[in-house]
DNA sequence: CGCACCAAACCGACTGGACGGTACGTTGGA
DNA sequence: TCCAACGTACCGTCCAGTCGGTTTGGTGCG
């Protein structure tokens, strides 16, 4: 159907613009003159300019929370699914390039009620990271000297800096990337070799 | 001097709000109110919005720089220089979490030719950082199978991340987190042990 | 088939308020 | 008397969101 194309322009351009100017910065009748459509159609999909940024937030926190169970639920040695995980949210933050510019630099943009449940499912997440970190300790594999939030942060905040420095157009494939990164991680929370 | 007093109050006041609010939310207006100020007084310390905004780069661009090349000048073993870099920036980082919230957050916000010369600045940093690393890789106690800005991505995406998880009223102490940190970094970039 | 009807989709001029910056006046110390 | 250090009232601009109106596409009816 066509109407779902309108509001699909509008995402994307949004998208687009929320990246490379930033939420504030970016007025509606930038976002709609780009996407080719009206205000009027804009406001007719969407209540609020702030809808459009959550827009993004929802369907990163989906894909994301998809992926993690899907390769979880697979099952496995636990460095083996550890690894998965990596490389996959590494590769899927690299295919997410602009989503994820926008979702670290403009959380503190959405309203109260938004940004707590944005706030919650990253939790969410996090903490479902942090269980198969657990489970490897509990396995031996980890490494039990460092509090595991830590060791959670020192993963995720790999993933929170591909925006800031990998170009799709760089000497380095998305898949390289993901595997060196993880393997850097992985070798940094591994228990000392005996 | 009082006058200068009035500059800092103005200072401390945006850095505190841009942290909290960011700086596009933050109008002139707030910042005045917080720093017990008037406009006028302001304006006629600072030229515009985006003065304040790139005080607080340049300081934290100035003590990084500082702080760099002071434990370099030390000399020593290159694996030791490194992991006391690290150890301070990590340090350095937690001591202005506030500085780091805005900087990563609002860099796109400042004016055409400041940003070139913060990411100039930032550039020269990450530069000398690396530099160290290629010492430590021609000394045979770094890895060489991974790409060297890979590397300066891994350590700098740690630091970046503080703002998003560390909090001074948490579990872990400053200098805990800057040596566990920087223990997770060297031990993913040493050489594996023959 | 054609016509009446309706709801959803869409248009775009307009509003009301906020905000960065300025113009100009005032003060107080040297 | 002069100048730096402020204070205050105001201006021009921009922008999210609105609202009355128009178009379009589907549906039931004669």
């Amino acid at each position: 159907m066509k109407s779902t194309n309108v509001a699909d322009r509008v995402t994307a351009a949004a998208l687009d613009l929320f990246a490379t100017q930033g939420y504030a910065t970016t007025s509606v009748q930038q976002i709609v003159e780009a996407a080719g459509v009206t205000k009027g159609a804009m406001y007719h999909y969407f209540q609020s300019k702030d809808d459009l940024l959550f827009a993004i937030y929802d369907r990163m926190l989906a894909l994301q929370k998809a992926h993690l169970d899907q390769i979880v639920a697979a099952g496995g040695p636990v460095e083996d699914v550890v690894r998965a995980v990596c490389v996959d949210v590494v590769e899927t933050s690299i295919d997410f390039l602009p989503e994820g510019t926008v979702f670290f630099r403009s959380m503190h943009m959405l309203t109260e009620p938004r940004l707590k449940e944005v706030t919650q499912r990253r939790r969410e997440y996090h903490d479902e990271f942090a269980a198969l970190l657990r489970q490897g300790q509990d396995a031996g594999v980890f490494r039990t000297d460092v509090p595991r939030p830590l060791l959670v942060a020192h993963f995720f905040s790999d993933v929170h800096y591909l925006s800031h420095w990998y170009s799709p157009t760089g000497p380095e494939t998305k898949t390289e990337v993901a595997q060196q990164l993880t393997e850097l991680f992985l070798r940094g929370i591994r228990t000392p070799a005996s």
